[in-house]
RNA sequence: GCGCCCAUAGCUCAGCUGGAUAGAGUAACUGGCUUCGAACCAGUUGGUCGGGAGUUCGAAUCUCUCUGGGCGCACCA
């Protein structure tokens, strides 16, 4: 079953292009900025009639004539309106039996699509030298959504957490902890807390030029290949997983083991990736070190922008990494699309890597590139979170504090309830929100982290949302016989009428954020539904109804609590049956 | 210096490929629980969409320019 809009588009486009005899005319049909415009709008006759030279609204009631003519059961009523928008009225008929259709199956809120993408969707992608903080909420959630979205349209998604296990900090980590295993025995109890084990090796390293040579040739032994180096490398970084592991479970991000992609996976095919520049006659050496350089990428002072592949001391960089990433993806795994969900202040970095791969053929022709670059989450002074320094705020400290706050509103809200259900409740809905509350911004802007609002659970948050589902679910318990083949058969409230409306479009939503990759859209929509079954709840009775109007009701209710489930799904939030 | 991103109500933010009178939340004030869950609903107040110019039937959205922020620009990732 396609979109509303999508068989608006075609009704309207074609209708257009026969009418005005041009092929392949573009209605822009859009759902309706005002409810009095009716439920869409076509936007496209105006500039179409520009350009075949005729009068806009003469040619928008032509095409109004022609579609009338064909009495096409999805429209009640069409109207020219200013200067030749054309406003389309849905026909209540077919609305009550496209949700009839969904109805027998829920699924059908989002149809499958018809190509099927084979996509790599790369997020989260932590430094596994330190814990996760706050600032790596954003990556984590917004690739873990969209990798459900894409998965839930059907398309063939292939996760990859493109771990940091292999830099130079881990010579640091590795000797501070084989100096600690020699004193205390073998696994150094220190690890428990990752960030300040980092800051306690990084002031030794600071500290003492001893050390710090011996972190420097830990460096040289691990890559090089010394085992006794490898096994303290693999200690700490299995330790780390379970930290970051730990962090996705208690998040709801379907991340695990298996789609761990680290940085040292890449390691076997360096050598690779700068023959094959060297091959294309890419490689140049600059100061030592080998480069591409790449007419279009200047810096400072015109100067030629370098992307290094290869330091002066051998060593190589992310650039390098990255490109043995890209043919992975383009030549082993064979996808249609990869997507970097990875902080905006990286665009220059993908930008390089993206052309360098082209040229190189480190990417095949047909695929898609796509850095997702998201917004950096700065603190209270309006700066990023400067990691050196460790001035941040650990995520998992942000999470508990969510719990903590939920656990004291819900107990006050909802007086009764046995101590576990609280703590069940509370988690679902401190991580709800604070999840919620990046979700729904859009993802290239920068914004201050706020405790207050990030922990915000009024207004337009995910305990509105959830709020709205338990509501639901408590109405459908004190009626739940036979719901099933009920059917909705009452539109005539408009808030009946706009609830349904705004069911149907769940789809549409979600197509666009398939596609642009906001998953804000699908939170801005939630909010709608909701507030829309909010709004119907004021005003219509359900169950003190007559039969066959409370049955159409509590029908309408339960496909808004599918909705609201669904897609609340896809933003890897849980709904609860009572909060 | 060059490049990318941003500037919308007191605060936090939406605004879909340019569409009709720019919307929410929050804060402040008012009203609504003996009636399906008040984490809710209804209402009031709140705007020169940073300034200016241009493109056109139409601009918060596109172009230019200025101002003010953020970020990036050679061996960290």
């Amino acid at each position: 079953m396609n979109t509303l809009k999508h068989t608006l588009n075609q009704l309207v486009g074609e209708a257009l292009s026969i009418v005005c005899g041009l092929a392949d005319c573009d209605p822009n049909v859009i759902t309706a900025s005002k409810p009095e415009f009716g439920d869409y709008q076509s936007n496209g006759v105006m500039s179409i009639a520009k350009k075949v030279g005729t009068n806009p609204r003469q040619l928008a009631s032509d095409v109004v004539e022609k579609i009338t003519a064909d009495a096409n059961p999805l429209i009640a009523k069409l109207e020219v309106a200013g200067p030749g928008f054309i406003n389309i009225h849905l026909s209540n008929t077919a609305l009550m039996q496209r949700a009839s259709e969904i109805r027998s199956d829920t699924q059908k809120l989002i149809p499958t699509t018809n190509k099927v993408d084979k996509i790599v969707v790369d997020y989260s992608s932590p430094n596994l030298a330190k814990e996760m903080h706050v600032g790596h909420l954003r990556g984590t959630i917004i690739g873990d959504c969209l990798a459900r979205v894409l998965e839930r349209q059907g398309h063939e998604i292939i996760r990859q957490n493109h771990v940091g296990d292999w830099g130079t900090q881990f010579g640091m980590l590795i000797s501070y902890m084989r100096e600690l295993r020699a004193s205390q025995g073998d696994l150094p109890t220190e690890l428990s807390d990752l960030e300040s084990f980092y800051r306690a090796a990084k002031e030794r390293f600071d500290a003492d030029p001893d050390f710090a040579d011996t972190a420097r040739s830990s460096v040289v032994k691990l890559q090089g290949g010394d085992a006794d180096h490898l096994v303290a490398w693999q200690q700490f970084i299995d330790e780390s997983l379970k930290h970051c592991q730990a962090l996705y479970d208690k998040l709801n991000v379907t991340l695990s083991r298996k789609d761990l992609k680290a940085e040292s996976f890449y390691n076997k095919d360096l050598d690779g990736v700068v023959k094959k520049l060297e091959d294309a006659s890419l490689l140049s050496v600059s100061n030592g070190a080998r480069c591409v350089f790449l007419p279009e990428f200047t810096g400072k002072d015109g100067e030629p922008l370098p992307v290094i592949i290869q330091k002066t001391d051998g060593g190589y960089l992310y650039a390098t990494t990255d490109l043995a990433a890209v043919q992975f993806r383009s030549f082993d795994l064979k996808v249609e699309r990869s997507l970097y969900v990875v902080d905006a202040r990286q665009s220059l970095h993908f930008q390089q890597v993206f052309a360098v791969a082209r040229k190189a053929g480190f990417a095949s022709e047909n695929i898609s590139l796509e850095h997702i670059a998201y917004g950096t989450m700065m603190g209270r002074d309006g700066r990023p979170f400067k990691t050196r320094s460790g001035d941040t705020i650990k995520l998992v400290d942000l999470l508990d504090e969510a719990i903590r706050r939920a656990h004291e509103l819900v107990s006050q809200k909802s007086p009764g309830l046995d101590e576990a259900t609280y703590l069940e409740i509370a988690e679902k809905v401190g991580i709800a929100a604070v999840k919620y509350a990046d979700l729904s911004k859009n993802r290239t802007s920068d914004y201050v982290f706020d405790w207050s609002s990030m922990l915000s659970f009024e207004g337009n948050t995910a305990p509105y949302l959830l709020y709205a589902y338990a509501r639901i679910r408590s109405i459908l318990r004190k009626q739940n016989s036979g719901l099933e083949s009920v059917q909705i058969t009452s539109v005539s409230e408009s808030t009946e009428r706009n609830l349904l409306l705004k069911i149907m479009q769940l789809s549409e939503v979600v197509d666009m954020v398939a596609r642009d990759c906001y998953p804000n859209l699908l939170c801005n929509y939630l909010y709608e539904l909701a507030g829309l079954f909010m709004r119907f709840y004021e005003s219509c009775p359900i169950l003190k109804a007559d039969t066959q109007l409370r049955d159409s009701r509590l029908a309408l209710s339960a496909l808004t609590a599918a909705t609201l489930k669904q897609g609340l799904d896809l933003l890897g939030i849980e709904t609860l049956e009572k909060m």
